[in-house]
DNA sequence: GTAATGGATCTTTTT
DNA sequence: GATCCATTAC
């Protein structure tokens, strides 16, 4: 390969031995990655199987994979190209799922455990769902067991997230409980801690000065005081002798805690290995646990050469898995430990900053059992070469240098950095983009509050698209435009905050990530109109509705509930209209919120976002506007969040996290809210149960016993005074903003509100940047109100180009008779809630369960799902798999039609497709036939040998089957056709 | 001058 | 719960 500079080049060029790779943002790091794995194939000795690439996402795998190919198609021998058809680019979630349906029963005899996992073995990513389900295993362990650690069940009862997240991190770390005793983390001693290390760290924090009668190091001692009365501890006097408490603190007895969370821990794993179950942290720890004691799968799966990419996300689990997949010292380790930001989901800097002693202890304890000729890491170490990637190919040397002071920054006024230790673990690097010259700065702007901060950023924005020019790779330089420009929040609810402005002042935006779309303006109008619509006597569902469209708050109350009646105020004709012209609609729910937001002229991603998330949500049954204002603001309260994909398809700037903008990058970034509290974010771990090495398992919540037989849940005094002692490390912080900062190729714009960080004040204060005045329009820029006004608004030109998502249910027509939903052909009449219970019962009876009687009594359709599942099951089928998602893509229509297919059942030589409908009457069976077909090609769409698929429809009310084939794709091409024809707004105009 | 104290304010990230 | 900051105490 041609083309790479020297650091890039050296590291290409050594394939083999163990090597770091530190690469810095913007140094052409997955160029390197793939030229060195040219070098590699093109080795005589090296079959394409040899080497493995492992990365985090899928579309860093995809990347990777595309690049290779491009690169070599027609310009290597053919026998290279051969080797590459045999490619091992995954993710390491893939490659764990994999490893772990690869040899299932060698996990269960590890563990010793009866039940084994099937190939039907699903991986939950929801983790809600996730908790829901620890929650019950939790519950029911507890029923039987709870006696034996009475006040440490008590606790667990009452945090089983906590207790679920903590066995997560134990997980990520291959500390595994076996039937007796703990697997991995020393036997289980890492579970206790480094005892000596806390007690001395105890004892050494400051003495006391704070005036009696509590002398104790805890902040707000009072708190305690149950605790430490019940603990033996004498209050009555002036003096509480300090030191017997701290050493009592970091002594305490944990038995019962680490008897609880091993036992919870165990029949956690046993459960969800026998409802064949997983999470990606079960997947990720089963296939240590598989690559650890199973010989034969781990030499199945080896390679000779490895490389990880994004090493610096990577857990101690995922590199003892690196190691041991490796028959030969041939590793390549590529990360940049300044963008380790993934802590919440247990990736540990320390792997890349520590990965001589790391590796060399891992090593030790993956070979320890065994004798030199059946070691699982069967080479030596050697020598590990380290090689930086030096060259910066996106910013000028000034955006460096301002994202590496980041790194710097305390983040509270007393916090003591060591810039000696920091200076030996960071490597510099400079600008290769010469070109950039003087155009390229960084700015502070603090506003006195943080309404108008939003404000600034807008008027920032504009700024920015007005003055500034953009450097091109080839050096020459355009004018900015909106695309340019990136703002990177620390958290969603900014995102979203900005990106409401960014509607009501007409900046072009577009929100990417996972978002709480129901709170967004677009989302809390469906939910205003919904309510105005569904409710005459609902008058103050109105007040949003009024508000949004600018009418004064004042006025709004003379309209609903005017002081005297002479006040009063008629509900604008505009509202009052469109009311009347929503009202029509209202059993036509797709096409009713499409009219909401067509009415505000609204369509862009959350619109879309919005309108998959409510159509998909109705089933074979008929929603209902009460059902989708149950939806909205059940969302709103639980914070759900729904991925919201934003193609950059015209000129918009994007507001996203600092998290997602890893690896992107913009010639403009605005960072807003670097506010104190916020960013750097000082809450700290409240996590209930926590786990750290050094300290050990420990738990912030005791049972107090009273004398008199009382007993609550306290604050644990022995944990809160072990925490002091061990301060929050809040490094994780700057490498966010040196993420966020690094991003810029050539402009940043910092901007805080009334309470600056200590982030925003280093760049404002202490470094040489320049201060703009907060509301201060930069020159030649137009005020934001002139241009609220001069701007046409809204800036949404025609998205013909979009592909759409569409719900398949908005396909489908169940005319006007449904006036009388509710009384007829509304499922058994009994509403949408009784037909989702029973899609929900029969999913866990596909799955296995077992309903109760009194499920039985309550649904008596019951009995049909288990006669059809019985048949199913009589028939041998391959796989059964409930509730999967499909998506169609529609010939010749610019759209995707998804739907959630009720049972899918893969025999040897056909595919079946069932779906629940719980309707007393037919009525609808040539629209469910319809639908059903949409599945039946999706589903023909999984296999590359397309099997025949038939559908069944189940009625299970009429106690009948109807099978069917599936009709034509043309059928539902047309009545796609159809459908947009009459809805979409660019259709009519 | 320093040290203690109370009040106000903030409260994530998601393959 | 952690942090900063203004106020109070001496």
């Amino acid at each position: 390969m041609t083309g790479l500079n020297p650091s890039q080049q050296a590291i290409a060029d050594r394939t083999e031995g163990i090597i770091v790779v530190d690469a810095g943002p913007g140094t052409g790091k997955t160029y390197t990655v793939v030229g060195r794995y040219l070098n590699i194939v093109k080795k005589r000795d090296v079959k394409g199987r040899d080497v493995v690439l492992l990365t985090f996402t899928n579309n860093a795998a995809r990347e990777m994979e595309d690049r290779i190919r491009s690169q070599t198609v027609g310009k290597v021998p053919p026998d290279v190209e051969d080797k590459l058809k045999s490619i091992r680019v995954s993710t390491f979630d893939a490659f764990c799922l994999a490893t772990v349906l690869d040899s299932p029963q060698s996990l269960s005899d590890f563990l010793g455990i009866r039940e084994t996992l099937t190939h039907g073995a699903r991986t939950v990513e929801k983790d809600s769902l996730n908790k829901i389900y620890f929650r019950q295993v939790l519950d029911r362990f507890l029923t039987g067991h709870a006696a034996e650690y009475p006040d440490a069940a008590a606790v667990a009862s009452e945090h089983a997230d906590a207790l679920y997240q903590v066995i997560a991190k134990l997980m990520s770390r291959g500390i595994v409980p076996l039937r007796r005793g703990w697997f991995g983390g020393h036997d289980g001693r890492d579970l206790i801690g480094d005892l000596p290390a806390v007690r001395e760290a105890v004892s050494e924090l400051p003495s006391v000065k704070k005036k009696d009668p509590l002398q104790c190091p805890l902040p707000n001692p009072e708190q305690y005081r149950d605790s430490l009365l019940a603990a033996g501890f004498d209050l009555s006097g002036t003096d509480l002798f300090p030191n017997s408490l701290r050493t009592a603190a970091a002594d305490e007895d944990r038995t019962p805690l680490l008897a609880l969370v091993h036992d919870v821990y165990f029949e956690f794993i046993r459960r969800s290995i026998a409802d064949d179950r997983l999470t990606f942290g079960l997947t990720a720890c089963f296939a240590f646990l598989i690559l650890y004691s199973d010989d034969t799968a781990r030499r199945r799966l080896s390679c000779r050469y490895l490389m990880i990419d994004e090493f610096q996300d990577t857990n101690a689990n995922q590199l003892m898995i690196g190691l041991m997949l490796l028959t030969e010292p041939n590793l390549c380790v590529v990360g940049d430990w300044k963008q380790g930001i993934y802590s919440f989901r247990n990736a540990t800097v320390e792997n890349i900053l520590y990965f001589r002693e790391r590796t060399a202890a891992l090593r030790k304890f993956l070979n320890e059992d065994r004798p030199a000729d059946r070691r699982r890491v069967p080479y030596a170490l050697g020598e590990i070469t380290e090689l930086p990637l030096v060259e910066n190919y996106r910013s000028s040397q000034l955006i460096i240098d301002a994202a590496y002071a980041a790194l710097y920054i305390p983040t509270r006024s007393d916090e003591e950095l060591d810039r000696a230790t920091l200076d030996g673990l960071v490597t510099r690097i400079t600008s290769a983009r010469p070109a950039i010259g003087t155009a390229t700065a960084l700015e502070c702007v603090s506003c006195p509050d943080s309404d108008s901060e939003l404000d600034e950023v807008l008027r920032t924005v504009i700024g920015y698209v007005q003055h500034n020019q953009i450097c091109e790779p080839d050096g020459t330089f355009r004018p900015a435009r909106f695309a340019d420009i990136a703002v990177l929040c620390r958290k969603t609810a900014t995102c979203r905050a900005l990106y409401d402005r960014c509607g009501t002042c007409g900046v072009p935006a577009f929100l990417q990530g996972d978002m709480e779309i129901m709170r967004t303006r677009e989302g809390k109008l469906v939910l205003a109109w919904l309510k105005y619509v569904n409710n005459d006597f609902d008058r103050w569902g109105i007040v949003p509705i009024l508000a949004d469209l600018g009418y004064p708050a004042a006025d709004i109350r003379n309209m609903i509930a005017p002081p005297d009646e002479s006040r009063r105020l008629p509900i604008p004709d505009e509202v009052t209209r469109q009311r009347k012209a929503l009202r029509q609609k209202r059993r036509r729910i797709t096409d009713l919120v499409s009219s909401i937001f067509a009415f505000y002229g609204l369509n862009n991603d959350v619109t879309q976002a919005i309108n998959t998330v409510l159509s998909s949500s109705h089933r074979n049954s008929l929603l209902t506007i009460s059902d989708l204002i149950n939806l909205i603001e059940n969302d709103i309260a639980t914070d759900t969040r729904y991925t919201v994909d934003g193609l950059p398809d015209r000129d918009a700037i994007t507001i996203q996290t600092v998290h997602s903008s890893k690896g992107l990058e913009y010639p403009i970034v605005i960072i807003p809210a670097l506010d104190r509290g916020s960013f750097p974010n000082t809450r700290g771990d409240t996590d209930v149960y926590q786990f750290q090495p050094v300290t050990g398992l420990r738990c912030r919540r005791a049972v107090v016993h009273f004398a008199g037989r009382e007993q609550s849940v306290q604050p644990s005094w022995q944990t809160a005074l072990v925490n002091l002692a061990f301060p929050p490390d809040r490094s994780e912080e700057r490498r966010l903003l040196f993420v966020g900062i690094s991003r810029a190729k050539q402009y940043v714009t910092l901007i805080a509100g009334s309470k600056p960080s200590t982030f925003f004040k280093y760049y404002a204060e202490e470094g040489s940047y320049p201060v703009r005045k907060a509301g201060t329009v930069p020159p030649h820029c137009p005020r934001l109100s002139e241009l609220n006004q001069t701007t046409p608004v809204p800036v949404v030109p025609a998205f013909a180009s979009r592909r759409r998502s569409l719900g398949v249910h908005d396909i489908l027509r169940f005319g006007d008779e449904q006036e009388n939903a509710g009384s007829g052909d509304e499922v058994c009449g009994k509403g949408m809630e009784y037909g989702t219970q029973i899609h929900l019962l029969a999913q866990k009876m596909a799955e296995g369960y077992e309903p109760t009687d009194r499920e039985k009594t309550d649904y008596p359709q019951l009995t049909r799902v288990a006669a059809v599942l019985a048949d199913i099951n009589a028939r041998h089928p391959d796989l059964i798999c409930p509730e999967i998602e499909c998506s169609l893509p529609v010939d010749g229509q610019n759209v995707t039609l998804r739907g959630i297919i009720d049972l899918l059942v893969v025999f040897p030589d056909h595919v079946e497709i069932h779906d629940w409908k719980t309707d007393v009457e037919d009525r609808f069976a040539s629209e469910y036939r319809l639908q059903l077909s949409v599945y039946a090609h999706a589903a023909a769409g999984f296999y590359p040998n397309h099997p025949p698929v038939t559908c069944h429809l189940q009625w299970l009310t009429r106690e009948t089957t109807e099978t069917f084939t599936p009709l034509p794709p043309a059928a539902i091409a047309e009545r796609t056709g159809e459908i947009l024809a009459a809805t979409d707004p660019a259709g009519r105009a």
